[in-house]
RNA sequence: UGGGGCGUCGCCAAGCGGUAAGGCAGCGGCUUUUGAUGCCGCCAUUCGCAGGUUCGAUCCCUGCCGCCCCAG
């Protein structure tokens, strides 16, 4: 027989009959793909949609979800599957658990992942328990990461595609959450997926991925941010880590730690980065690279779906990275080698090879030279 | 209005008679399912201004302008 090429497992057992599947639908090819995937199953397909933002139809560029034409899509995509399909309007949820905090955390001077809290709220939150109420077996999303059955429950693996890994994003899913999500993508390659949309005549087969924070425009997050706080943008000194003031700022939201564009610092015999942002005194401090080496960083509000204490894991403070050697320590994950880079606000996710042991947010790092001098 | 030094890209800075290094910043692109990082490319027909010497000057000479230092 020739490979299947719709061949997915949702994990519900032999006979889908009679089971009931629920599918988050943004309205991109990889959630619709999962509906495609999902009704072929047998089992009774119903796609969710939540309307998440609405710019208008300002947001036509490629990479938005969850608005304006990416609903209409996922509407298409439920008629052409024959599948049920609701929408339900979210925008004041997501706007207060994601967007509000996004401001908020770039005016502290952090560095925030609107992504995991949408996954964390409006994604795993909100529509698990609508799934719930409509009495699903299961909640199968689009995401790019594998559930798989270990001796001890479900457990959360990076993607096979390691180009498409979205486990970093998906550290804060709970274990309760993880036995009701399935992630009939994690096991397979990209182009795959688009195969599969294309072969099913899916309108949105070409639809580019989506990419950068879906909720900003044009990659200038500064501006959304500036219309939700309008006293975001307030000036300061950019401060050298030697005590010079070697310039002015345009608000501390346009900058993260470890940054080196945008200073508009000339002079330099070597590249000047962001070491630390100061709130306080709404200060910009930077030095040389060396500065930003970072020996450990502070964990704090964090899920674990395995035990971590006292045993070397791989550790990732970016999405875009690979894991390096570190291990945990109390509430300090101790990096084996120097980090450069690390952000407060962002997050940070252990693994065991594939398996995700979970993750929580930096709070706060040690600079190397402060290591050393304890 | 005594002496000395300096004025080269937005900033720092080589060149010192043979037809403008480099770094920083900036811009563009690639990469990227967060913010960053990284990588590649671009970035002074012109050397404070005006003359002069020379086949030829940013480099030599003269004057002017502007800074800086010492002295008074």
């Amino acid at each position: 027989m020739t490979d299947d090429i719709y061949h997915s497992d949702f994990q519900l057992g032999p006979d889908l009959a009679g089971k009931r599947i629920v599918v988050a639908m943004s309205g991109g090819v990889d959630s619709s793909v999962v509906a495609a995937l999902a009704a072929r199953s047998g089992a009774e397909t119903i796609g969710v949609t939540l309307q998440l933002y609405d710019h208008g139809s300002a947001v036509k560029r490629a990479g938005a979800c969850c608005a304006g034409q990416d609903i209409r899509d996922a509407r298409a995509v439920a008629d052409k599957l024959g599948i049920a399909h609701y929408v339900f309007d979210h925008e004041s949820q997501f706007r207060e658990s994601v967007i509000d905090h996004f401001a908020d955390e770039y005016m502290a001077g952090r560095t925030p992942i609107p992504c995991v809290r949408c996954n964390m709220g409006v994604k795993f939150t909100d529509l698990f328990r609508l799934a719930r109420e409509l009495g699903a077996d299961c909640l199968a999303t689009g995401h790019y990461v594998r559930r798989v059955e270990g001796p001890a429950g479900a457990e959360l693996h990076r993607a096979a595609d390691p180009a498409r890994d979205q486990s970093y994003f998906l550290f804060a899913t709970t274990q309760h959450q993880l036995d009701y999500l399935r992630f009939p993508l994690g096991g397979m390659p990209k182009p795959h997926v688009r195969a599969i949309a294309q072969e099913m005549g899916l309108v949105v087969a070409m639809k580019p991925d989506s990419q950068d924070i879906c909720f900003v425009p044009d990659g200038d997050y500064a501006s959304v941010v500036r219309k939700i706080r309008p006293d975001a943008e307030v000036g300061g000194d950019i401060v050298h880590l030697d005590g010079r003031t070697l310039g002015q700022h345009k608000g501390l939201i346009h900058y993260t730690v470890g940054q080196r564009k945008g200073l508009e610092v000339g002079g330099q015999p070597v590249p000047l980065y962001v070491i630390r942002l100061d709130p306080a005194t709404q200060r910009v401090i930077v030095g040389p690279r060396e500065a930003l080496a970072v020996a450990a960083a502070r964990v704090i509000d964090a899920n674990w779906l395995a035990d971590i204490a006292d045993r070397p894991v791989m550790a990732k403070v970016r999405s875009m990275s690979r894991p390096v050697p570190a291990r945990m320590d109390g509430e300090w994950l101790r990096f084996d080698a120097p980090e450069y880079g690390v952000a407060p606000g962002q997050a940070a996710v252990l693994y065991d090879g594939d398996r995700v042991l979970g993750g929580g947010w930096i709070e706060e790092t040690m600079a190397v030279e402060m290591a050393t001098a304890a």
